[in-house]
DNA sequence: ATCAAAATTGTATCATTGTCGCATTGTATT
DNA sequence: AATACAATGCGACAATGATACAATTTTGAT
């Protein structure tokens, strides 16, 4: 099963079962899933998050509803081998602007401005290779 | 949950919400809560001091937009972490550059390069404004 | 190989918790 | 007295949690 490197936050007001499904979309956007792959079980994944796992299974629902997944009772979850192919670069579109959105908030809470923050993009844009995944903290 | 030992003063002209965001401020100087107690929940306090459960409510608005406690629909309030004053800034390079550095890969799974990374931050961050984490899809 | 019990997975329903909009009350200002 | 405004109460609502349930797979005995 998956790991899902998932991180919520709690503080934003944002329902959770909403996160889970922007970055669900996101992670598929992205390639970090692939359509075949299994998600963990609701109850993992809420164990994992610290949260209740029917708010996990209202996000599946969604995501089921909206074509992205599939579900089945008994069986688990898995990426759908169609992501719907229309729906792929839209939803790169709002990944994206979802993933600058995050990057957004997450420096206001950091006491950050959107001005300071292209700056300080920039500067580190400017020395960045793409292995570098470091997060050594 | 805590037993909250609080007495109001219902005479004293001071409103009973002020009176809760003071006391509780207290409770937590005097380290009688603790970062990560989970507060009685508004109806249950309201009970307990005879009060309408949203002036409690109210209160913990307050305490919340303070930086406080967080309030978390459906799940609770509870007392936030408050890291010491000195390590705060420290961390706080690190949690920038931590996400700036995700932001980077991120964007970069998506196809997106670093200049073009920073002209999309930039355009979205002209018409961005505290409160709008829309969701709209 | 078969079949039934157990375990695992998602589903459904209801309780609990905080939020929101508006009504009511009380107090001060005119 | 009339009006305005802040504080509080009321009722409906959305998000999350707890529990019981149904569908499917897995396991183990025969």
């Amino acid at each position: 099963m998956l790991p899902m490197n998932l991180e919520l936050d709690f503080r934003s007001g944002i329902p959770i079962y909403i996160q889970l499904v922007e970055r669900i979309k996101e992670m598929l956007a992205a390639g970090k899933l692939k359509p075949g792959d299994q998600l963990p079980t609701v109850r993992a994944l809420a164990l994992d998050l610290r949260v209740n796992f029917n708010t996990v299974a209202r996000a599946y629902r969604l995501l089921d509803e909206s074509g992205v997944i599939s579900t089945q009772q008994g069986r688990g979850t898995y990426i759908l081998e169609m992501p719907p192919p229309e729906v792929t670069e839209n939803i790169r579109q709002k990944a994206l602007e979802a993933l600058t959105q995050r990057y957004l908030t997450d420096a206001a809470r950091l006491g950050v401005s959107p001005e300071d923050l292209t700056k300080i993009l920039q500067d580190q844009a400017a020395d960045w290779q793409p292995g570098i995944d470091d997060n050594s903290n």
